[in-house]
DNA sequence: TTGACTCCCATAAAATCCCATGATAACCCA
DNA sequence: TGGGTTATCATGGGATTTTATGGGAGTCAA
């Protein structure tokens, strides 16, 4: 499989350590290798997470930019100062940076969530809730999607 | 891995070392020599950084310039004449330049910031400041970058 | 001799490796 | 089709390694 699809709950560690989910995993190593990038979301609270792919879109946008320039190191800054390549050792797991934990509220449980290109990692009430808006949108959207995927208006988009 | 990434605060001990982070001496050593190029920023307090891959690209930019134009050798020698390279010692520590100490105002700790080619030191309280206007500015840029990162035209950086 | 710098070793904390377990899912075969 | 076997996976925890940091001792030049 090469995007990132479905959502299961994962649970903290004492020491801090979490699964990558299997199927997610199989994801990244197709890209290229045995880790991920975990980013917070810009507009949620939630971390962001990849693979070489989606770092490599990010990096080729930057690498346009004029060398000394302000907004060059403005921008590179958010993007990449809390970006987190995390290895994940020969079990899967990742220990996650505590500015992580912290934006998105973490505690002992984490809701990996994918959505295609990349994933987003969610303390798992917030998800619901998230969900729940997200379904809402997607219905009063649908029609930005190309016709081959149906949202009747009666059925939920499913899970 | 070939980019800098995340941030970390060191400590700068009695005699005015400090270590490099481990995840960017591997960056550093993949280039070709354990050791790092630093230059005060121009355009903040804050020192860049980098290895061989930002010197040559530094250099590469300036022979594209007029070759006798006033304004290349002006820029050639504000860029050289106050770059330093340090090498490392085994255990991955350097001592900074006084001058660059000075002008990025560190004392005892020191954040070290990736931001894909190279990375940047600022004194740390100085740098949560930047960050966080760092990402307002991103959002305001947010066509600059590639689609996957998302970034809401109506929601607000939070935290 | 003095100060700046390097090399080397010690230590504590954090990250990682390695192995064990239980649960679930996939498989196989009569 | 049902029942038993085998993989796979998430998780716990001990053992080991890496990392940042402090400090002693040696080197070199002014």
């Amino acid at each position: 499989m090469n995007i990132f699809l479905s959502n299961t709950i994962n649970k903290i560690d004492a020491k801090g350590r979490v699964s990558i989910p299997s199927q997610f995993r199989s994801v990244l190593e197709n890209q290229g290798f045995a880790g991920v990038y975990l980013y917070p979301s810009f507009t949620s609270q939630s971390i962001d997470g990849g693979g070489e792919s989606l770092i490599n879109q990010i990096a080729q946008s930057i690498e346009k930019m004029q060398l000394f320039a302000e907004e060059t190191d403005a921008l590179a800054t958010a993007l990449f100062s809390e970006t987190y390549q995390l290895n994940y050792d020969q079990d899967g797991r990742v220990s996650l940076p505590e500015s992580l934990m912290i934006h998105a509220g973490l505690k002992d449980k984490v809701t990996f969530a994918g959505i295609g290109q990349k994933f987003q990692m969610w303390e798992p009430s917030a998800f619901e809730s998230f969900k729940n808006d997200s379904r809402v949108k997607a219905l009063q959207n649908r029609d930005l999607i190309g016709p081959s995927v149906n949202f009747s208006k009666n059925n939920k988009v499913e899970e």
